[in-house]
DNA sequence: AGAATTAGACAAACTTCTTGAAATAAGCGG
DNA sequence: CCGCTTATTTCAAGAAGTTTGTCTAATTCT
């Protein structure tokens, strides 16, 4: 809590924000209504509404057919989301993604770039500046307008946005991500780990809306863990929260069951552990009994590892996440059976809506996050 | 965030409060530091003193020697804890303690009965509201004098105060108990679970002070587990959060190494648990090889019990807390080459110095927060 | 003893909010 | 087409709180 008086100012930059804060979480308002919200006088919300108008950040908007009433109508305000705009990125072994929103989060341009996990750390942050100008452009923006740039990488990053460890991407390891980005893209540059990005995002526009404690497991071509607690991202003490390291009976081998089953069907095919999992589940919808019964080991062994986490967390919802919750209950079922049989409390199991774009929607959201901090502490 | 306005007298409010949080972190204060540290002018600092001054919340001080500076002689200021006191209490198998502080958490009174699991669910909640009223009585004041009364019991409980479910004592089940408690106690009452004020207890006034992710570990009659996350305990969807239920490989069969060694040195004696996991630790403690080893049987079936906790979540510290945490490094140094075995980043693990009183510790902290809240945000 | 230094007290001015009354703009019914 | 009703807008007076500046009081240092 703040430990610091105030004048007058401090109360008019108080009333300023709970308008512009009541503004942004309904559709319209009108005086009357914004004043009532906000418990604050008529002729205050008026000078309020007068101040935010002349600096952008709310718009007056036409009367609407059908609300008619009698008595004089009333002027109409609005939120004006164009008044900024944010980037997210997703950056990827596969390859880079990156998204325009303004301040409510509708998407204004969208572009993705492969990219390859070997390349110099050099090369790919240069990419990822490039693409942001590029989406940026596509936009109608320039790079020093946009609030602010959210990135979701694999790796552990910490509070600063230094990568702890990365084995995944080439010379990312220790590397000062926020830093370098902040040097090529001259706009606030927010990093922070994918996972995290992914529940995130679940939180805010996929399967986990309003829910306070969510583990998300993602699957594709690694399996990675994300935890929502309290509403909030879980970071833990050295950034590693959600890694899967070697575990007591190694629960998270969960794969091997998707390998072999490929290798058996089809012995001369190399597949990776992503490709052998998506081959057998869509061997599993075509019927195959062997290609079925995988699955569910699979499943239920994702779900013993799962089990470690959510039986001390006691999390409302489980949201599987990746490219193959794209099985929906052929995954989901085997691990709601688990769940039963060994909890107390068995979370809501559910697949994500959200496909591949989540991460940057969760950079999205992390960006929107720093505009809101932003604007809602302006300086005196 | 608020979402409301205010008027002038928010902001007499807010720099009053601003004022007294500053009051109350450091020792004593004078005009113009409390002044410089609200960031406010001089006058105002006077006029909230004197309003807090009159309203009992800060006492004047005489000037202590030795600190003379030039100048005119400044007034000096402290926040007087005896302006409130609560009450903690623990609520266990063995019995209940008792516990009156005032604001600084300076303990006035203390107070123990003991209690059985199998007494009626009535009786125990008369002793309790007995109890505090004792405990109050002996600090020289009356009940409802007591800011709040904050009270930890086993079993689970949800956030309104009620026992979701409780095994160890009888008639605990499905109660309202802070309901019940508030029918008997004329004054407030917060009720939480046992593990997690212990964990807080850890956090105030431990060996957790200053963490913000943490893991306890309470080793007594049974084991329970505390988990401090960003600084708060986490209590979970179904306030089950800590519940050590059937894991897969039970890593929490731990004290069978302990019972074995009991019975294989004494096959007559009967013994609980505790009791011969305290018989072991004596032993091993005294130089007994087969001791010794059963202890470390332990410790390291412990430890690898804490590793599904601590592998995805990832905390600071680990603390050993409850009866057994007297063994020391005998029951740490396992748990911590298990963690170094096995953890990415192995957390601090430490015995608690807390003892027996820390639930009932936890508790006052919870009414410490409560009456805190109060304070803080007084009513117009 | 006088100068320097720091604290306390008081008045005037400024900001911001609120209350209440008057003016304005629409719809509705005759 | 005109007056009535209703709700919004505008305006002015007043209250609460904070700040700045000035003056006085109480010590220590020289």
């Amino acid at each position: 809590m703040r430990q610091q008086g105030g004048d007058a100012s401090l109360l008019r930059r108080l009333n300023s924000a709970a308008i512009l804060r009541i503004l942004r979480e309904t559709e319209v308002a009108t005086l009357s209504e914004l004043a009532r919200a906000a418990r604050v006088s008529r002729p205050t919300a008026e000078v309020v509404v007068e101040d935010l108008l002349a600096e952008g950040w709310a718009e007056e908007c036409g009367e609407e057919q059908g609300d008619r009433r009698r008595g004089r109508p009333a002027r109409r305000f609005r939120f004006r989301a164009a008044a900024g705009h944010v980037v997210g990125v997703g950056v990827g072994a596969s390859g880079l993604r990156a998204m325009v929103t303004d301040l409510n989060g509708a998407v204004v341009a969208a572009r993705r770039v492969p990219g390859h996990p070997s390349a110099p750390a050099g090369d790919r942050l240069d990419a990822i500046a490039e693409l942001v100008g590029a989406v940026v452009a596509e936009a109608g923006l320039t790079v020093p307008d946009v609030a602010a740039v959210g990135v979701g990488t694999t790796g552990t990053v910490d509070g600063s946005g230094r990568v702890v460890k990365s084995v995944a991407l080439a010379g990312w390891t220790g590397l000062d991500l926020r830093g370098e980005l902040s040097r090529r893209i001259p706009a606030p540059v927010l990093v922070d780990n994918d996972m995290r990005l992914a529940v995130l995002a679940e939180h805010w526009r996929g399967q986990a809306r309003g829910r306070q404690d969510v583990v998300y497991l993602f699957t594709g071509s690694r399996l990675g863990l994300g935890l929502l607690i309290g509403g909030r991202p879980h970071r833990g003490a050295h950034a590693a929260s959600g890694e899967i390291g070697r575990q007591p009976g190694d629960h998270w081998r969960a794969y091997r069951h998707m390998t072999d089953y490929a290798i058996s069907v089809e012995p001369g095919e190399m597949r990776s552990q992503r490709e052998a999992a998506e081959f057998a589940i869509q061997r599993a919808r075509a019927g195959d009994e062997q290609a079925v019964r995988a699955v569910r080991d699979f499943a239920r062994h994702l779900g013993e590892g799962l089990i470690t986490v959510v039986n001390p967390l006691d999390p409302e919802m489980v949201v599987i996440g990746g490219s193959l919750a794209r099985a929906g209950d052929l995954l989901i079922e085997p691990i709601r059976e688990r769940f039963a049989e060994v909890c107390l409390y068995p979370p809501v199991v559910v697949a994500s809506g959200l496909g591949g774009e989540c991460i940057a929607l969760g950079a999205v959201r992390l960006a929107l996050e720093h505009a809101d901090r932003q604007l809602f502490t302006p300086a005196p």
